[in-house]
DNA sequence: AGACTAATTATAACGATTATAAAGTAATAA
DNA sequence: TTATTACTTTATAATCGTTATAATTAGTCT
């Protein structure tokens, strides 16, 4: 199975989710959801923006924020907000961490069993009810470390 | 030792910390350290901004932003960038995470020995030299809870 | 005091995101 | 099929946090 039937794959059952949650399939969402299965980057708004421009010359920016909030309403998206200016957007398939690299910013997934017991920690003793959890770790890629 | 003395222990020593670095203490720079210090929230650049026109009719915004970015070079204060529109300043004390509440937005600091473990797991798996992570934790707070 | 440096102020600019209103498109009902 | 309705996109303006700029003020050092 080649990777573009992968990709393919993933993209039907995301449509097919959405489907179910009684949203419209439109050539832009298409397209937005494709650029975010396919791109093995995790894109801001604008990226998405200018990487479908060829395809869709008319497409507003507010078209990626909407579609972008549409998507995550329906579970299908996350979005990542670091220190910087813009949040970007992973397609959520399986649970895992991120770790960013201080010095050319490249992000990289990693997975980790789970951090269970911290989250039954801090509600021991702060007493609040716990629903999840976020975290980044980071430091410097392979190739940033070569350069130095 | 009551609270004031120790939070003014506290000032003290963060502006014998400026003061070696070389940073001018002036009576804004006073303020907003002594507000962060005191306040036991985590406030945005604009509540301090709010908290101090009080006492300084004439200080301009740029003024917060500015000695708030002072602090953080010297270490002594924290960035918070969570998903919401404005950062929030922490005062480096020691190390601890936060709990944020979904309902109300309050924020708890909580301690936890520390998360070697995931840092070296992501160091060999991904390559990075890893130099820090963070990590939050959401949930429902006590008072949230009580009124649901 | 005079010269130099740093800090503050007021204001404008910037950039990401959101709101608005108009126009287009698809789904549904008569 | 046509009319009605709801949804979507587009273009544009507005908002808001933050940063840059230039002028003024204050502190430091001979």
């Amino acid at each position: 199975m080649g990777c573009m039937t992968m990709s393919s794959a993933k993209i039907n059952a995301a449509i097919d989710n959405l489907k179910e949650a009684g949203v419209r399939i439109t050539p832009q969402r298409h397209a937005i959801l494709e650029h975010l299965i396919q791109s093995m980057s995790h894109p801001t708004a604008d990226e998405i923006y200018k990487a479908l421009e060829g395809k869709f010359p008319n497409m507003s920016v507010a078209t990626v924020y909407n579609n972008l909030r549409v998507f995550k309403e329906a579970g299908l998206v996350k979005e990542l907000t670091y220190g910087d200016s813009s949040s970007r957007f992973d397609c959520v398939t399986t649970d895992h961490y991120h770790i960013i690299c201080d010095s050319c910013g490249k992000i990289v997934d990693f997975h980790y069993p789970g951090l269970d017991e911290v989250e039954s920690l801090a509600e021991s003793v702060t007493g609040f009810e716990v629903g999840r959890h976020r975290m980044e770790i980071y430091g410097v890629c392979p190739d940033c470390k070569r350069k130095h």
